[in-house]
DNA sequence: CTTGCGCGTGAAATCAATTTCTGTGACGAT
DNA sequence: ATCGTCACAGAAATTGATTTCACGCGCAAG
């Protein structure tokens, strides 16, 4: 690999010169020229770890993410990837398992390899920002929230989970059930307390939560929720999914037990990824995932630039479709 | 961010001296503990900027893939991930969109970066890897070949399209159409190739090709071979999708027209993605692609760690499930 | 005719670590 | 008693680019 010396030596200047050829600074055009065929000549490229070392940052952003095989993550990044190409950043994806403790070791790398910033979905509530934010990291936090005063991009989730439940109420399911993510992931929680206010305010059941089931926000959490549900005493005639991995795994479930919609209601928050159902089977509350990214990117780009205004949350709307198949005329 | 000088300074040691500590070179006990007490009083990391430069090697593999949001390479992904974590080195993913000119502009930055190595699915057959080789770099290929001597981890993807036709015949389809990706692009071809011998062997059309459609490796690339197939004055009777998303596109235009499998067979080669189908009811070959980043990850970290053998292939087999359901006794 | 300013340039400092080189003291062997 | 060896530690060089500093030159203002 040819070095800033080699090229100052052809082209009988100084590294200096080089350097500032390279980055657009004053040099005569007599001088850029021989620069440049050097360059050429040599097949240069800067060494961006000395860049990055002298520059104190690199033209890097790290997106760190829980769950890498979720398309609604993966759909997200191309949102990030897209606007930090346009200006010029390359986006490195990390993948925490919604592991602390991976998540942590990303984002101290994040740090040591100087990087230009970090668009972080937290792995759970505790995620310690305190070093990122002391050493005035720029960081945006996209999906959930955090304790620290950091710009957030987020979805009206209470909203997501509250207009699934009300488009069931709506196609006359009678009990309509619940799964949900991790009790300490917000995005978990807010979906069913959604669910919760419109069967509550439907004086659907005695105790809502008996229909509320935590798993993980995976097809094998939707799984074992579902099938749960349907062992009950006095099983639920739709469900509400909190988001669209756990929407498969109920689907699945009840695909497998001859339940498949409208005979059994189902409503997911978040688009069903690569589904092969019937157009209209089920209710979708969409989510604006890849725009969440393309507004993360956009957010931390500004910081990056200088941007110093206080912290800003923007919490992006989301929009129903509700199923076009009815359940068949009240059991 | 705490330097190695300041840790130097308050134990009173030389930098050097620190370094040592942190990388666990010969130093008195009575020292190291010295030193060990300043970092973790100053709460330091060494910058792996700085020590990437100086040694002229990062601790950081690239994952360089075609298409992120194909949880095919997603999977593949968690297998390199979890090798590579194991052994001390954190994966960054980059995406290039089978496209040549992002896949380039990833290799030159992990060359610039001085990763330690590199595991590339090509976007094309014509990605160039000469600066690579030349340097030295470490680079695997996976799911797909190059023209140059390297490292390979691939799918026997012949025996993939031959086992789905395979299976559709034997399931007594009598019209076997075919669908795959780009044609230079190695994994499309090979798999269609395995097609076209079963199709000729059972003398089941004139021209074959007719019935074969080249598209994207995406849904809609799927969807719209599909919809191309059906609207044949002879159409199909079933049809072998050569990758996941291209079944899923393909089984989107099947439900829509209400012609579920097994009215229509379907063979799909890979695993498909959150699959709400009643099981049994598409034929898949199984694709250890979760293995196949296993592999490849291994094979990178056995060069880093200086192996200097000739180049491997490796070629993984695969396994099909057939369907359960059978078509209608003959049309 | 000076002073002053600005431009282009190269030398050298800088970034934060690792590594080589050198020197010291301790210890064992001759 | 002396020499050689070894462990340890610090000073200084190294990594490759950027950036500061200082200098020389030319031109305009005083």
């Amino acid at each position: 690999m040819a070095t800033i010396y080699e090229v100052a030596a052809l082209a009988g200047v100084s590294p200096a010169t080089v350097s500032r050829t390279v980055n657009g600074q004053r040099v005569s055009e007599e001088k850029a020229a021989l620069v440049r065929a050097a360059a050429a000549e040599l097949n240069f490229t800067p060494n961006r770890t000395a860049r990055t070392l002298r520059r104190q940052n690199s033209e890097v952003i790290a997106l760190v993410l829980p769950d890498i095989e979720n398309p609604y993550f993966t759909s997200m990044a191309r949102g990030v990837e897209d606007v930090a190409r346009a200006a010029g950043y390359s986006v490195v994806l990390c993948n925490t398992d919604e592991d602390p403790d991976k998540e942590a070791k990303y984002l101290e790398i994040a740090i040591s390899e100087n990087m230009a910033g970090v668009i972080l979905a937290p792995a759970s509530d505790h995620t310690d920002l305190q070093y990122l934010v002391a050493r005035g990291r720029r960081i945006v936090a996209v999906d959930r929230g955090t304790r620290f005063d950091i710009d957030c991009v987020m979805m009206d989730n209470r909203r997501g989970g509250l207009s699934a439940a009300q488009t069931l109420v709506e196609a006359g399911y009678r009990r309509i059930a619940c799964i949900t993510g991790p009790r300490d992931i917000e995005t978990a929680a807010e979906r069913s307390n959604g669910w919760r206010e419109i069967v509550t305010r439907a004086r659907m059941f005695d105790r809502p939560d008996d229909y509320l089931r935590y798993s993980t926000f995976r097809v094998d959490g939707g799984r074992s929720a579902m099938q749960e549900l349907l062992a009950m005493d006095n099983p639920p005639d739709a469900v509400v999914a909190a988001n669209n991995l756990m929407g498969v795994g109920a689907l699945q479930v009840l695909t497998e037990s001859g339940l498949t919609p409208p005979a059994f209601g189902v409503a997911v928050v978040g688009d069903l990824p690569f589904t092969t159902l019937p157009p209209g089977a089920v209710s979708i509350v969409r989510l604006p995932v890849r725009h969440m990214g393309v507004t993360a990117a956009r957010l931390l780009l500004e910081r990056i630039e200088g941007d110093t205004q206080p912290a800003r949350t923007i919490v992006l709307h989301n929009e129903i479709v509700p199923a076009t198949s009815l359940p068949s005329p009240i059991v």
